[in-house]
DNA sequence: TATAAATGAGCGAGTACTCGCTCTATAGCA
DNA sequence: TGCTATAGAGCGAGTACTCGCTCATTTATA
């Protein structure tokens, strides 16, 4: 009965938010992101209710899209070792590809202005790998540590590596080898 | 000849920065620090010519703190691996109690109002650790990685333990040994 | 035509930093 | 050992500017 609101809009917005919040913060300034992503300031508000909303709406469309990204031909039935393998290539190609994704993530998760809700919520979409890594400690086949510290263990040398291809992609191969290595060492029972 | 500046007033905003960036981020309004330290606004501009210097001097305030915790009772003549534990211990174990600077730390560093410049300084005060590392590797007992990425690897590993430790206060000594073992098995070679 | 999206000037609450002033530790002198 | 001149620390109201957000008006759609 009235004039509908576009997805792309509220797209534009986010994909503007990215952009000026890798470059300047959390603090980027509304008015710049309405900029850029080519609406009216006073439209943002009509898709967000205020910025702390573009900013937890921002980190779950971010996670959201990493989640397609390592879900998407995820080797359901291949051995642990491959599927755990297979995460960390994803991850690491996604974060490799998308570098303000990953700082802008970064940045939101250190912010305070993400709720925990939210972050609590961007986690879920990654339950099959956390179970996945539950039920190999249960095997024997990684060492008996908590599965949110095995997860954090992976997030943190995912994190590292895609530092260090970021600062040398010419060797990205050796860097996610490497990462990799590490990584397996450090969780697999010994 | 005339009024000598405070050494005690200038380790006084320091120490308010840390507080005030701790709980509400770099962009702690400057009245604000100056209050908490007991001191007129004019006169942290007196001690820092503006905000980002402040902001820069204090990324060094808290780096020379951790090399004093850390170098302290540094065991030179001991095994290298004894010296890498004592590296990793008294790194948590500083983090530990001192959650706010860990913070704070960390939020300068992604802030990009931290220059390279004095990032590298800061890193300067661990060219111990760093040269160890270095020698261990060419020695065949760390993995060949460039020393830069095994320092990455403990930094990261370490931070990651101490995010769970003060998740979970009474598991310090479990979760202090869970990480360094990960770390251990993540560099040695095989 | 009724409704809601779209807009950007405008608002008031901050923001970093300045400025004119007061206060005080020191240097120099007797 | 006092006394004073002086550089510069200390201060917080003031300044120019930026911020998130609102609202009166215009525009598009069911």
């Amino acid at each position: 009965m009235a004039r509908p609101k576009s997805e792309d809009k509220q797209k534009a917005i986010l994909n503007a938010a990215i952009q000026e919040i890798a470059e300047h913060g959390v603090s980027a300034p509304t008015a710049r992101i309405a900029k850029i992503a080519g609406v009216g300031e006073g439209s943002l508000f009509t898709y967000f209710s205020n910025k702390d909303e573009l900013l937890n709406q921002l980190y779950l469309y971010i996670k959201e899209e990493l989640r397609e990204s390592m879900m998407s031909d995820y080797p359901k039935t291949e051995s642990v070792q491959n599927r755990i393998r297979h995460a960390w290539n994803t991850y690491v190609k996604w974060g490799v590809a998308n570098p303000q994704k990953r700082i802008v993530l970064a940045k939101l998760g250190m912010s305070n202005k993400v709720s925990e809700q939210t972050k609590t919520q961007g986690s879920e979409a990654f339950a099959d790998i956390f179970n996945m890594i539950s039920e190999s400690t249960a095997n024997g086949l990684l060492r008996n540590y908590p599965t949110s510290f095995l997860s954090a263990i992976m997030g943190s040398l995912a994190d590292t590596t895609m530092n260090f291809i970021a600062g040398n992609p010419a060797q990205t191969e050796y860097f996610n080898n490497a990462g990799f290595e590490a990584f397996w060492s450090a969780i697999v029972n010994a």
